[in-house]
This record gives C-alpha cells, sequence and structure tokens, in this order.
DNA sequence: ATAAACTCTCCAGTAAGTGGAGTGTAAAGG
DNA sequence: CCTTTACACTCCACTTACTGGAGAGTTTAT
C-alpha cells in the first residue's frame, strides 16, 4: 500500500512515515518506476507497534530495542519487561517535579493579586536570588 | 565579572550562558582588546532569574516575556499572574497524561511475568491493533 | 617564560519530527 | 486522450534549548 494510506491505518502522518522509513525503522520496499514506498501488511504492523510505543513514551531507539525484541521468537519476557519498569520509574521522577513546580507555582499565584498594579509576587520570586 | 564567574553565580553552565548572549537575551557588553564578555550585576540578576524562570518551566520566549514585564515599572500583575495560571494548567494537562500512562504500562508490567520464557503481554499490547 | 586556566568563535549534533519548495506520478472525470 | 486533482517524491531549513568539540587567543599563576 502507499504511504497515505499506511499513515492512516496506523495514526501516523505521511511526513512522520516518510520520516521513519528514512532513519530505516520501517524497511518499505519502493516501486522502481514510480519510486514511491510500498508498505506490506508486516510494515504496517510495525507502523502501528511503534505508534502505540511512542505514545507509552518509548523513544525512538527503545521502539528499536522493542521491534527487535518483538521479532526475535526466542526473546525472553524479562527485557522488555525491564524496559517498561525503567519507563515507569522516569515518569515517577516526572511527576514528582511537576507536581513540585505546580505547588510552587500556584503558591505563587496565589498570592498575586492579578490586577493592575505593579506589585507582582511571582516576579519577585524569580528575582529572588 | 567574566562568562566563568556568572554562570557559577547564576547556576548555569558557561555554554548556556554564552548561548543566552548570542540569543539576546542578555547583552553584556564585550572587552573590546580580549573580546571577553563582561557581565554587569544586572545582567547576573538577568541571569539569575531566567535561570529560575526557566526551572519553573516557562520556556525561553516566556522568559523574555517576564523579563520584559519585570523591567517595565508601569506593568500590572495581571499578566504574569495569566503567564502562571497558563503554565499551571498546562503542567495539569501533563499530570493528566502522564498518570494515564503510568497506569497502563504498570498494567502491562504487572501481567508480565518478566522470566526466560517469550511470551510477553507487554509486546502483544504493543502489536495489538 | 611557560603552563594552566579561561575565553573566544564556529561548526555540528541532539530528539523527533514539521513545514515548504519544487517536481513527478496516479487516478478520476470529461 | 487530456486535464485536473490527489498523492507521492526529494531536499533543505527550522524547531527547542542547549551540548560537545576543534582550534585559537587571553589571562593568571608559578
Amino acid at each position: 500500500m502507499n504511504i497515505g494510506k499506511a499513515a492512516k491505518l496506523s495514526n501516523l502522518t505521511v511526513k512522520t512515515v516518510r520520516y521513519y522509513a528514512d532513519i530505516g525503522l520501517v524497511k518499505p520496499l519502493k516501486n522502481s518506476s514510480s519510486g514511491y514506498r510500498d508498505f506490506s501488511e508486516d510494515d504496517l504492523a510495525q507502523l502501528q507497534f511503534i505508534a502505540k510505543a511512542r505514545k507509552f513514551n518509548f523513544s525512538i531507539q527503545e521502539c528499536e530495542e522493542l521491534l527487535s525484541l518483538y521479532s526475535d521468537k526466542n526473546r525472553s519476557s524479562k527485557e522488555v519487561k525491564a524496559l517498561t519498569l525503567e519507563k515507569i520509574s522516569e515518569i515517577d521522577t516526572k511527576l514528582i517535579e511537576l507536581k513540585d513546580l505546580r505547588h510552587q507555582l500556584s503558591f505563587l499565584a496565589n498570592n498575586c493579586k492579578g490586577n493592575d498594579r505593579p506589585e507582582c509576587p511571582i516576579l519577585d520570586a524569580l528575582s529572588d536570588v
């Protein structure tokens, strides 16, 4: 199938699919007369896999790892689980940071009248060394 | 003062400070004989302001906005508060997304034995259309 | 005088695409 | 068969916010 259909069926943009092909994440055949990429069902499945993994916050490189684990019929589930647990702990760290940030910002916002006067505890906090 | 000292006092790297100078976020004078940047106390204060705002997740562009609001003695606190509230709501969205992601990933991880066998519900979920 | 420490500019690269120009190909309508 | 429209191609530049390194000049300390 052409790139447009592959993109639609994997919920990716054409640009993104082309990018994935450029970096070798998928390897569609090329119609030698038209120069159009030809995506097989396997290529499509791969794109769908990548799209999901990206949604799960896996990086492109991690997607590659997952894909190779996926296509390795003798792989163990250990590695996949380890990668997933690592992701979860990254997310946990990020959650803590963001919550902390939110706290600080809402504290500042609550103390700022937000009126037409120049006094602003937010700016004061930013300029306070 | 030289860039090294300015960087140290603002908790930024020399590279980062140079970058901020390159994009015009700070405008240190230049010693015409040595070519070294010369940071005044005001420049330093500005760097410290930026460093804090960046920690608060404000983008470079938002830092510029905040800086101009900061140096405008007739500004109102309204704009600053609005920007801050916007940031908070962005953070809230991000928090929801991340929590959801964490949920899904931990569900998958919990159902994966993580042993030497090839069965892996994580990969199954990724490949499931 | 020399060595270490600091600074400079410039170029390239990072992640993961996005946007656009200019051009070629395929499918549908008349 | 011809034309229009939709789709595809490549290539280059841009995005964010830096970071790394090369090669060269400057300042400070010994």
